[in-house]
DNA sequence: GTGTTTATATAAACGTGTTTATGTTAATGA
DNA sequence: TCATTAACATAAACACGTTTATATAAACAC
């Protein structure tokens, strides 16, 4: 019983995560959204209680996004492509996306989420590449031990790209970056005897508008 | 003529940066400046005129710190250790002083700066890791186009680290962090036949708490 | 000393964002 | 139909930060 809700959750969020994308998180405020939406600032009280609270499911918002982005970029590729198409996606968040990259794999994520334990932050994609490891390591048949460090490499290797891409002041085209990550990774994997065909490079660089 | 001035500029900055490296650049305003000098708004709007003017100064203010540390860190080492001492101290100020890292290096300069060209952000210790280049390239006699991209991966690399390693969202002790940083340095370096005493390692190791 | 100029205090105006108090509309159930 | 309740509008209270208007205090020039 009662009124039907004419503003959801999801349009608030959606509202607030249109203001992270245009201008960061510092303009995501209740007056903003409540603009953006046509409506008072009581619907957006009414759901979430507070603007910390608010935030904080922005911030699993904006990852599950992300995560689909990658999910799909990836499903169905081979496990070093997957691996390397996960670089390219991580990359292209930043130079597309910059406020939303920053938001979620450069702020301090206890700003934003509290204290909770996450799987999100600089650690974001992580989860992807180590069990990336796992399957390179099968397919392969090179020693998880040996590997592991090397995929670690090359993921912080991306992240400090990725942000230096941000706003861009690095000044560099996106598909320079890519590349640049894709052949550093293919150097640390030759280090290891792992070789890769020629046209995987193109099939990934193919996802660099997967964004 | 006219009266002395108690609230010199230098003491507005120092409130500023003190500020910024308890609590950001969010936590930089003109109230508490006041409140940390004991004085009134009136002092800093009198010198400064506006607040984006101020947080200008702090922008140059704190890189100017940054680069005296720097430079003292590397005064009179060898090309190859200086090198490595800059991604030491730049690893350093990320994990100590997370607020003036991401200040400096991590956020967009247009924000704080405007729109002047600036040699700060980002590529902020890249000047130092270029002149480096010249010197090593010299030194080992290695030919700069093959050394130069080299160089320029290690320096993306430790960016991504130092930006790992704010906040410890990464949990990782800093001296691992410059470790990690020193091998794959090293490795970089060998792969263009750079040799490295075993001892140098430790010299720069040593270099851990200049910050 | 008097006047002028510079540096500061006091205090208010203004904007913006958050939260809450109160009232109003719309749906449902009896 | 009427009471109840959920969803919204209106609007105010409050906090904070910036900027400005006005007054006061200190240095110096004469």
């Amino acid at each position: 019983m009662g009124r039907k809700t004419k503003i959801t959750r999801e349009m608030i969020l959606d509202a607030a995560y249109e203001l992270l994308d245009e201008s960061g998180i510092g303009a995501v405020a209740i007056k903003p959204i409540a603009a953006k939406l046509g409506c008072s600032t009581q619907p957006i009280s009414w759901q979430f209680g507070s603007m910390t609270e608010l935030k904080k499911e922005l911030f699993f918002y904006a990852a599950g996004k992300m995560g689909a982005i990658m999910s799909s970029s990836m499903e169905g590729k081979e496990a070093v492509e997957a691996f390397f198409i996960s670089g390219v996606v991580y990359i292209s968040l930043a130079c597309e996306h910059p406020h939303i990259f920053r938001f979620l794999c450069v702020d301090d994520p206890t700003e934003s989420v509290g204290e909770e334990v996450l799987e999100g932050a600089s650690i974001f994609n992580m989860q992807f590449d180590m069990e990336a490891v796992g399957l390179i390591a099968k397919e392969y048949k090179v020693p998880e031990e040996k590997l592991s460090p090397l995929v670690r490499d090359v993921v912080i290797y991306t992240h400090g790209l990725a942000a230096m891409m941000m706003y861009d002041s690095f000044r560099l085209p996106r598909e320079t970056a890519c590349m640049m990550m894709y052949e550093l990774g293919e150097r640390m994997l030759e280090s290891v005897g792992i070789e890769l065909p020629e046209e995987r490079k193109k099939a990934v660089l193919e996802n660099i508008n997967r964004c």
